[in-house]
Order: structure tokens, then sequence, then C-alpha cells
DNA sequence: ATGCACTAGTTGTTAGTGCAACTATATGGA
DNA sequence: TCCATATAGTTGCACTAACAACTAGTGCAT
């Protein structure tokens, strides 16, 4: 897992390497170690709790989540690849492993017989509705309640823009 | 890897659990959903350019920074755990891997023969240097371009404060 | 129709991760 | 001194993830 992945800011300070010409600027770097190092801190705390409160991870919820949003509750799994950002092998195990568990239904495609559906089943969404107590507690907890009401638009705007980028490019 | 891992927003919206009464207010939780959205994205756009470039992953650059950063050049391995997120025999296989790529040397500790010291090659270094640039310009292009100066400033302080809380208690 | 490129998804293989159990060493108190 | 307890780090095991190769089905152009 991507950890902390602090940057090489000795590299500018110490000028040791005189030769970066282009890079971010001091600002920049830091703003992206914090995020990386608050992400990974408070994705760790979250994943604890699930785990203490006897439930399955994060990458379950994303999964049920995106699937449940939708009106029939079932996506095909490259709808469903598009939302998770997993690879597609990835995705067909982590799909047979909900499977398994009785959250998720494999269903075939009529209309198209190469793709199936992963459809939700009652139990998946009780596990979902189970689930986001314990995960909205530490976000608050871990998360939000460090964060001022600027901040936090400040955040949404900021980094709204950067996955903008990221994805359509 | 933990991916986007979108929220449960349908549960306040659409009343489905009522019974949830403590959680993050709306802006903290999109500024949560926002934060670990471009963090997944960013991430894998950089590793990408590493794999391009023919360098090591993220994770070998935490820990070959963190050594660098010593005066002597070397690290007990818990003083290393403290610094990369990672499990302790995590940390032990990836020093493994680093030290038969040649990037690191292991040293027995001579007053505390349990102990051994990981240190840093002028080979090591010399991949730190290389892999900088790439990654400044990773963060550069796809985080730090779509920042204001100000939306900086504001992640810098405000996650800053999440960290510290993180890692405190 | 028939061939060919494209899309959908799965499987083999390899590598990285965490947890729990283990070895080895250190340390503080009777 | 000697033992209990704590600390440092490694190893066995099970699981997860990515890449590449593969199977199967679609659909367009002749």
């Amino acid at each position: 897992m991507y950890a902390t992945t602090f940057l090489y800011d000795g590299c500018m300070e110490k000028k040791v390497c005189a030769d970066v010409v282009v890079g971010p600027d001091r600002g920049r770097v830091n703003a992206w170690r914090a995020l990386i190092t608050a992400n990974a801190l408070v994705i760790e705390k979250i994943e604890r709790a699930l785990v203490e409160a006897g439930l399955p991870p994060l990458g379950w919820y994303d999964v049920l989540l995106e699937i449940s949003g939708v009106p029939d509750g079932r996506l095909r799994m490259h709808e469903l690849a598009r939302a998770v950002v997993l690879s597609r092998s990835g995705l067909t195990r982590l799909v047979d492993r909900l499977a398994g568990a009785g959250l998720l239904k494999r269903e075939p495609d009529s209309t198209d017989r190469r793709g199936s559906y992963a459809a939700i089943t009652d139990e998946g969404r009780a596990v979902l509705r189970r689930m986001w107590p314990v995960y909205a507690a530490g976000i608050a907890e871990h998360f939000g309640e460090h964060l001022t009401d600027d901040e936090a638009r400040a955040i949404v705007t900021a980094l709204g823009r950067v996955a903008d980028a990221a994805q359509s490019h």
C-alpha cells in the first residue's frame, strides 16, 4: 500500500540536485505530503474499526455502494470497473469473493453473452447499512473533527479539480 | 488497494437509515471523498510514470528518502518502521528487496545484538536522485498545477492537523 | 455469409502484505 | 545472579493485487 511517501525535500533544500530545474514549489509539495500522510493514517484507522466491528474492508464497501446506487441494483463488470479503482482481474476476483459471501449474485446478460452482471442481494444491502455507521464515525473522529468549515470547502473544490483532471486525460 | 471508496451518501439523503444519529456532516464527507479519490488517482499516475522511467515504486522511495535524511545514512529497523507506514514484517522484506537490489546494506548493531541497521549505499542515493525528478514532475502535473496558493496552504494546515491527531493517539 | 478487429471477462503466475508465531537478546527486580 | 517480561526482528502462512495470456462473443466491412 502506498503509505506516506515523504518527498525528497532535501533535494531542493540542500541543493544536492541543482539540476532539477522544474518542480512543484515548496507549498505544493507540502500539500501533497500532507495529503498522502493523512490519507494513509485515516484509512488505517477506519479499516481497523471495521475489523473490530466484524465487518468487511473498505474495498467491499466500494463495490456494494456503487451497485446499490443504480436503480435495478446491478451493474456490468466493466461499469463497476470504471467506478472502482482496481484492475479488471482484481475486480473479477473481488466480485467472486462478495458473491461467495452472499452479498452479490452474478447474473448473465441476456443481450450480450460475453458479459455478466453483479447484482446486490438483500444481505449485501444489509451489510452496506451496517458498514456506514462505522465508516461515518471513523471519518468524523479521525478526519472531519479536525477541519474547519472553510477548510472542508477548500478541500472539496481543490481536490475535485485534481480528480477531474486525472480522470479526463 | 484502497481505491476510491465513495461514501454511502444515499444513507442520509434517502433516509434509508434514519437510525444514524451521529455522523460527519455533508461537507466533511465530501472532503473525505475528494481526498481519497484524488490520492488514488494521482498516485496511480505517478507509479505509472516511475515504471515507464524504469524506476522503482514509491515504497522504495519512502525508505531510501528516510534513510538518506539521517546524518550517518543508516537507521534501525524500528526507527524506519515508524516513518514508513508498513507492518514490521512488511518492512523486513521491503528492506530485503532494497538490499537485494544493492540500494541498501544491512549492518549489525554492535551495541544491541538483536537489532540491525539498514544503511543506504551510494547506488541507493543515486536511485533516489533519479527518482525525485519523476516524482516531482508527477506531483506538479497531476496535483500542484490544479491548486491555488491559498488552497495549498489550507491543505497543509488542515491535513497536518488530521495527521497529528491520528499519530498521537 | 465470412473474416477480422474489438470488447468482455477469466485464469495463470508472480509479487507484495499483514497477522501470528517464533528466535534471540536485553533489562529490571527479587 | 537469575528469572520474568519486554523488545527487535524474521519467518510461515493465507490472502490480495497486478500483468499478461487466454477464451468467448460481438459487429462491421466486404
